[in-house]
DNA sequence: TCCCTGTGCTGACTCGTGTTAGCACCGCAA
DNA sequence: TTGCGGTGCTAACACGAGTCAGCACAGGGA
C-alpha cells in the first residue's frame, strides 16, 4: 500500500516533488522558486511544476528563512493594545499591509513594562523578524530599546527627538486647521469655544490648538474662550455646566476629543439645549462612540488603520527614511455641526 | 584584527560558543538544551554556559523548529478585528497566555473573506506554527475550513454545531441569570423593563434573555415589558422614547448592551428622567464608554482579556478537550443601579 | 595481562531549503 | 578524430540547530 501516494502525517517537501518528477532536487528548486537563468528546459518546468501542484507542495517556510535569513515575517510590538479602542484599527492596517506583501505579523505587546518589552524584542529577533513595528497607543516620544538597533524598525504612532528614525504619526496640525476651517465654513466665528485642556506637553493637544488657533487667526479671528477640562467625560460634563451658568451659550464647541464630546453632549441635554439647533459640537478621534450619540458626532478621524499600513510598507518596501511620515486626519461629517441661529 | 570576538553582523551561534569553550558543538548543543542525561561534566557545563553568556548567544528558532518541528509560535486568526472594541482585550488576553508560556503570536484578520482566510491559514501553516486559534468578535456558530482540520486548533468567541472542537466562548447565560439577580437584590422585581431585540438566533441575545427569564421565574416574578429595538444607541433612543409616552416609567431599565443602554441614557436624559435616581439601568458588555456615561455604567462585562488568555493557555499546554468551554462574565459595578423609589 | 563496566565526550547524520561549481552530452568546425 | 562552445541538468555544500551511536579512557576484578 505504501511507497506512491503523499505519506499521511508527514508534509510534502521538495524532495518529493523531485523524485515523482523525476529530477534532481536542485532542478526542482530552481522551477519552483522561479528562477529563469539556470537553463531549465520548458518541459522539465511544466513537468515540476504539475506534479508539485498535483501533490499540494507548500514550500516549508523555517527552511527557507534558515537557508536565505528572510522569515517574510515582521513583530509589531505596543506598549498597551487593550486599553485603546483604537488598536484594532492599527492592528488590522498593518495585517492588511502585510498581507498584501505576503507577509505575516507577530503582535505583542510589553504593558509599557521595560522588561516584558525587552524579552519580546529578543523573542522575535530570536525567530528572525525581518524587521520591527514600535508601537504607541498614544502619540508621545520614546527612546527606542537598545536590543532593535540592529535591525529595520518603524515607529508607529511615536517619534524620537532627533527625529532620527523611520515613524509614522497622525498630522494632528492639519486636524486642528481643518477644525477650524470645518466652523467658518459653517458660518461660525465670535462665538467658538474650546472644550478640554490644551495640555501643550501631549502631542495630539499641542498640535491640536496649533491649527485651530492658526487657522482661526489666519481668519481674522480667535477663540471666544477656552474651557480647560481633563479630557475626560466627567471632568468635561462638569466644566461645560459650570460654564454655562456665568456665560451665554457658544454657537459652537470645538471638543479636544471624543470623550470630552460624549461629557458635553449630556451637558448640553441636561441643561435643555440641542446639538445642533442650539450649539455644533465638533470633535477628534473617531472614536466608537461618535456615531452611536445622538445626533452623530462630527469629528476629525485619528487615521489608525493608513497608520498601520503605512508603518508595514515601509518595512516590506524598505524605504525607511529616517524622519516622521505625517498622515492625514479625515473630517467625518455625521451632522453636528450646522449653521448658527442668527 | 579578526578571529577573537564576535564577527560585527553575524549572531553568534552554537558552532561559536563550542569553539570559545572548547568543546564539540554537540557537548555546547546537549548544555544548551539543558540535557542531563549524557553525562557532561559539571566542570564543563559551567565553562559553556559562561561562555554563552559572554558571547550573547541565543539560540536561532527557526533554525531549531525546523529540526524539532516545534516553533513555539501560535497563529492567531479572526474574521474582523477592526470593528470591534473588544480587539484589544482579547488580542491582549491571547498575547499575555502567549508571553507566559513563552509563545510568540501571528495575527491576522481575514475581514470574513473566506479566499483571505485560506491565504492567512497557509501562511501560518506553512511557517509551521504549532497551533491555531480561530477568533470570531461576535459569538456565533462556524464551520471549521478544512486547511485546519490537521493542526492543534482551539475556537474563540465560536463554536461548530457538533460541539466537537475545543471552544472558549462567554457564559451569557450566567450573565442573564447575574443581571436578574442584582436587580432583584437592589429591591427592583414588578416593574423590571428589557430594553432590546431579544434576537433568538444570535448566541448571545439568546442566552441573556434566557437567563434574565429564568432567575426572574425562580424568584416568582418576570418582566413587566419588552421593548423592542436593534441593537443600536439610535434605535434605543427612539424605542424607549415611544414607549414612555404612553406607559409609566419602569424602576429598573435591563439593556441588551452598552449601545442601546447609551441611546436609554439619552432618552432617559431628554425626557428629565435621571439615572438611576429615577430609573436603574443594567447592561451587558462593558464596551468603553460604560465608564464615560454620566453617570458611569453597571454593566456584565464581556471577559475577552479571559477567554484569549484560555485558548492560547489550552493550546500550550495540549489540555485540547473538544467542547466548549464558558468563561464566567463578571459584573461591574459602578452605580447606575440603586434601590427603587417607594 | 585481559576483559568488563562506566564515564565523558564527539563524529556523523538529519530537518527542508537555496546556491555554486561543474559534469555529461550534443553538434559543429578543424 | 579531436577540440570546443553551448545546453541541460545535478552533486555537494551551507544555513543552525537536535540527536543517535559509538569512541577513548580510567578503574577494578580475575
Amino acid at each position: 500500500m505504501n511507497g506512491s501516494g503523499p505519506v499521511p502525517g508527514r508534509r510534502v517537501t521538495q524532495a518529493d516533488v523531485a523524485k515523482a518528477a523525476k529530477v534532481s532536487r536542485t532542478t526542482a528548486s530552481f522551477v519552483l522558486t522561479g528562477r529563469t537563468d539556470m537553463r531549465i528546459s520548458a518541459d522539465v518546468q511544466r513537468r515540476v511544476q504539475r506534479v508539485a501542484a498535483s501533490l499540494g507542495y507548500r514550500p516549508n517556510l523555517a527552511a527557507r528563512g534558515l537557508r536565505t535569513s528572510k522569515t517574510h515575517t515582521f513583530g509589531l510590538l505596543s506598549d498597551t493594545i487593550a486599553t485603546s479602542p483604537f488598536a484594532g484599527e492599527l492592528i488590522h492596517g498593518s495585517s492588511d499591509a502585510a498581507l498584501q506583501h505576503d507577509r505575516l505579523l507577530f503582535v505583542a505587546e510589553s504593558e509599557g513594562d521595560a522588561e516584558v518589552e525587552a524579552r519580546l524584542f529578543e523573542a522575535m529577533i530570536d525567530r528572525r523578524v525581518d524587521g520591527l513595528v514600535y508601537a504607541t497607543m498614544f502619540t508621545r516620544e520614546v527612546t527606542v530599546p537598545a536590543h532593535a538597533a540592529d535591525h529595520p524598525l518603524v515607529l508607529l504612532n511615536c517619534f524620537v527627538r532627533s527625529g532620527g528614525l523611520p515613524s509614522v504619526i497622525p498630522d494632528e496640525r492639519q486636524a486642528g486647521r481643518e477644525a477650524a476651517r470645518t466652523l467658518l465654513a459653517a458660518g461660525h466665528s465670535d462665538r467658538v469655544v474650546l472644550l478640554g485642556e490644551p495640555a501643550p506637553r501631549v502631542f495630539a493637544g499641542r498640535e491640536r490648538v496649533g491649527g485651530i488657533k492658526a487657522e482661526l487667526k489666519a481668519a481674522g479671528t480667535r477663540l471666544a474662550e477656552n474651557v480647560r477640562c481633563t479630557w475626560s467625560s466627567h471632568d468635561a460634563y462638569d466644566a461645560l455646566v459650570r460654564f454655562l451658568r456665568d456665560n451665554p451659550a457658544p454657537t459652537a464647541l470645538i471638543c479636544l476629543n471624543d470623550r470630552v464630546a460624549l461629557g458635553a453632549y449630556q451637558a448640553l441635554s441636561a441643561l435643555g439645549l440641542r446639538v445642533p439647533d442650539h450649539v455644533s459640537v465638533l470633535s477628534f478621534d473617531d472614536s466608537v462612540i461618535a456615531p452611536w450619540l445622538v445626533p452623530e458626532l462630527t469629528t476629525i478621524a485619528l487615521p489608525h488603520y493608513a497608520m498601520g499600513h503605512r508603518a508595514v510598507e515601509l518595512l516590506a518596501t524598505g524605504a525607511l527614511e529616517p524622519r516622521p511620515i505625517r498622515i492625514p486626519m479625515p473630517l467625518r461629517d455625521r451632522g453636528s455641526v450646522a449653521a448658527p441661529r442668527e
